[in-house]
Order: C-alpha cells, then structure tokens, then sequence
RNA sequence: GGGUAGGUGCCCGAGUGGCUAAAGGGGGCAGACUGUAAAUCUGUUGGCUUUCGCCUACGAUGGUUCGAAUCCAUCCCUGCCCA
C-alpha cells in the first residue's frame, strides 16, 4: 500500500539528553523549516514594516503567520484566491502558517457569541455581523493556501471557571473534529490540532487525549499566554508539552519573550511564534542580549554605540542608539523598521543559537548565560 | 498718537469671585506590550514635606472682598486696525 503524500513530514533530528529539548526539520510545501523555529506574525498578510526579501536576508526566516479572521475580513479571502492565493499575493514563497481565527474569539471578546455552530463576531473595523465556524475557518484558509492551517478553537480568558473551560474546550475539540472533516487536501497543506484545557491539568490531559486520537499532523498548545503569572504558564508548559505525541510538531502559540521561548524548548516545544518583537520594535523597544532597551529613554540621546553589540543584524550594524532614539522622538517610520529588523533577527538568532547548543548539547549552558546576560533571576 | 484685542504652569490654550496647584492638547520623564481592534495604551509633569500640610503661582504694583487667575485702579508688554 502506498501511503498518501502528506503536505508536511517532520523529522526529529535529535532530542537532548539532558533537557528533552529537540531539534528537528519540518518539510514543507515551501521549503524546509528547522526547529526549534521562532515565526515571525504578519496578521495582514504583511509583517509589519518588512518586506519579504527583508524578511529572507535580513531576518533569515523560513516561516510565517498570517490570520484568517482578518484577511476574510479584509480583502477577503475570494480575493486573495483570486490574486493566485496568499504566497503570491503577499509575495513570499516561503512557508505560511494560518492561524484560524481562534484567538479573536478571545481578543475581540466583546463584540462576539459562541454556539456550538460556531462563533458570531462583530466586526472591529465597520460592526458588521459575520460568522465563522470551522467550516468556515477551513474553507477561509484553503483558499489563502497555506502550508499549515490551525484548527478552529476557542482560547477560554485567564480567569475562566472549571466548567467554562471544560465546556468550551470540549466544544473545541468537536470542532476540531469538524475542521478535519472538512479538510481532505492534506497533501496540500497540513492542519494542526490545538489543545486547550486552561490552566486546569486534567482538562489539558483530556484536550490532549481526544485531539491525539483524531491524529493531526501537529498539535499546538493554545490557551496560555494570555495575561497569567509566569508559574502558571511555566506549569502548563512542562505538564502539556513532554505529552504531546513525540513524532509530530510541538507549536506553543502566543510566545513571546525570550525566557518564554527558551522554557518552551526546554519543555520540547518545536515552533513559537508572537506579535512581540514588532509591536515593541514599533513603540520603541528593543529585545537585546543584556535586556529590553526602551530607545525613547533620554539616556539614548547622546549614546553613539551600537544597540546591541554581539547583534549581527542590519540595524546593530549600520545605525547608533542615539540616532535610534532620534527616530522614535521624530516618531519617523525608519525606527520602527529598524527596530523590527532587530527585533525579528533577535529571535530567530536566538532560536538557530538553540539549535546549535542542542547540536552541541550545551543548551543549558547557553540558558544560564543568556540568562545572567539579560538580567533574568530565572 | 487714536482705537481695539490680549498677557494663565516648559509651549499652546480653557477658565471670568469660593468646587483652582488651575480643564484639554503638545512637549518632557517613565512604564506596559506575548496565536496584532496596537506606529498603541497607561502613569507622571511648581517647590518643600514622600499622611495631614506648608510655600510659591495665572504680566507688575496697589486695592475691593471673609475669599481673586477671575472685580477695580495705575503701570509695563504684545497682536491687529486707523493716522
């Protein structure tokens, strides 16, 4: 019997001994994707400020996010099949993650209702009604074609009950049975499954359970990140993550800093990814190896050194603090570029450094520095 | 020279007897940001005392009043119009 070309095949290339941390390779439509991989978040079919080249030469990414809630609204999903789908339109013929739809339902909380059909939004930009369910979130991101495409869910607040979290992650694994239903193009584009659970453990174990017997070709941790103290987050992450099938990607959604990033591949997380690093290289922070660096700060002002000295990005290379902290006080658009081409490079750095100390298995090693470098009390 | 409008905290500007250390912007200083409703949001911005409080402050001086940025007088300065 000749098994079915599957759009994503992921190897383990090896796990550390010491951690469990593992390095791997994930083949996809548009290329190989090493992990553990940091995804850089272009909601609106665009990183923000960056150019794809930039996003290859500069930043030295593979793979990226876009969203489904947002394109659907705006172009709209038709029309960016009819542009040729999403890689052409946005030029990037790199690989694309699509995000379902999911976390605005968490986001967007109050202009939204969820059935079991799915979920009512009000839109953020004209407050018109719409509607997605998981069909809808399929349909939406087969027709953005991307190479992974996430499972419609609901991503339950911080502060949710017991039974609201079990309820509303029991619903989301029937909907995740439907999203798999509907998609059969799976040698196209791979959908992972995404577990919730809150922060109650036996509600993860059972997320975990039935998600794993509807056997996706990845699953995510969904859910944390969403505003909980660094223990609690810690806590899911190394109950959740060691659980999870070990042939398949590991993706923590949502994160985030650069302990975050590294507590998730010690726990074996394989792919993060987060809005972070852009949204704070645009309102003037930056992520560096001794710690953020607010530019807008008056001590900047007269700074000619670099932003980051053991940085190999454009912008460590070319630009200095002072005028750095020029461009924000002018609030020109050049800082923010700047600032997320440092940012974007930081982590994906970050993430390749990863992989080489788990090359070398010298991953804890590379922990405790980074660590003490940045100022983190760990 | 005549007329007229006005002088408020770092800047612009509201306030026309007590609720005013004085709205709102801007600027300054700092903080937040984690599957993007974010080039956004929050705090703070006279001095001393880090509670109560006291002092200084709305062009200057003097006055009316229990009480004045607000009313009166004089003076100084600025914009505009006419000569």
């Amino acid at each position: 019997m000749e098994e079915k070309k599957e759009a994503l095949k992921f190897e383990v290339k090896k796990v550390d001994p010491r951690t469990g941390a593992r390095l791997g390779v994930m083949h996809l439509p548009h290329g190989d994707v090493e992990t553990p991989v940091f995804m850089p978040v272009g909601t609106q079919a665009t990183v923000k400020s960056m150019t794809p080249d930039e996003m290859k030469d500069m930043v030295n990414s593979y793979i990226i996010l876009s969203n489904t809630y947002h394109l659907f609204l705006r172009p709209g999903h038709e029309l960016v099949k009819e542009a040729g789908g999403l890689h052409k339109f946005m030029n990037w013929d790199r690989n694309i993650l699509t995000d379902s739809g999911g976390f605005q339902v968490f986001s967007l909380g109050a202009l939204r209702k969820i059935t079991e059909e799915g979920v009512e939004f009000r839109s953020h930009i004209d407050g018109s009604k719409q509607f997605i369910s998981p069909e809808k979130s399929m349909e939406i991101q087969e027709a953005l074609g991307s190479d992974i495409m996430m499972a419609f869910d609901e991503c339950a607040p911080y502060d949710s009950s017991y039974t609201y979290v079990k309820n509303s992650m029991e619903r989301t694994t029937r909907w995740a049975k439907r999203c798999k239903d509907y998609h059969t193009t799976t040698d196209k584009q791979a959908l992972f499954g995404i577990i919730q659970g809150g922060f109650y453990k036996d509600l993860r174990d059972k997320s975990l359970e039935d998600l794993v017997k509807l056997d996706f070709p990845g699953y995510a941790i969904g859910g944390i990140s969403v505003g909980e103290p660094k223990e609690d987050f810690l806590d899911i992450l190394r109950y959740t993550a060691p659980k999870m099938p070990e042939n398949k990607p590991r993706y923590l959604m949502g994160v985030g800093t650069p302990d975050y990033l590294i507590e998730a591949v010690f726990a074996g997380i394989d792919m993060c990814d987060c809005v972070l690093p852009t949204r704070m290289a645009r309102n003037g922070t930056a992520l560096t190896h001794h710690g953020q660096v607010n530019l807008l700060n008056a001590c900047h002002k007269r700074d000619f050194s670099t932003l980051d000295d053991e940085c190999d990005c454009y912008t460590c290379k070319n630009y200095s603090r002072a005028y750095l902290n020029h461009l924000f006080k002018t609030k020109e658009i050049l800082g923010a570029r700047l600032l997320s081409i440092h940012n974007l490079r930081f982590l994906v750095k970050l993430m390749e450094d990863v992989r080489e100390a788990i090359k070398n298995e010298t991953l804890v090693e590379f922990r405790d520095e980074f660590y003490k470098k940045y100022g983190y009390t760990k």
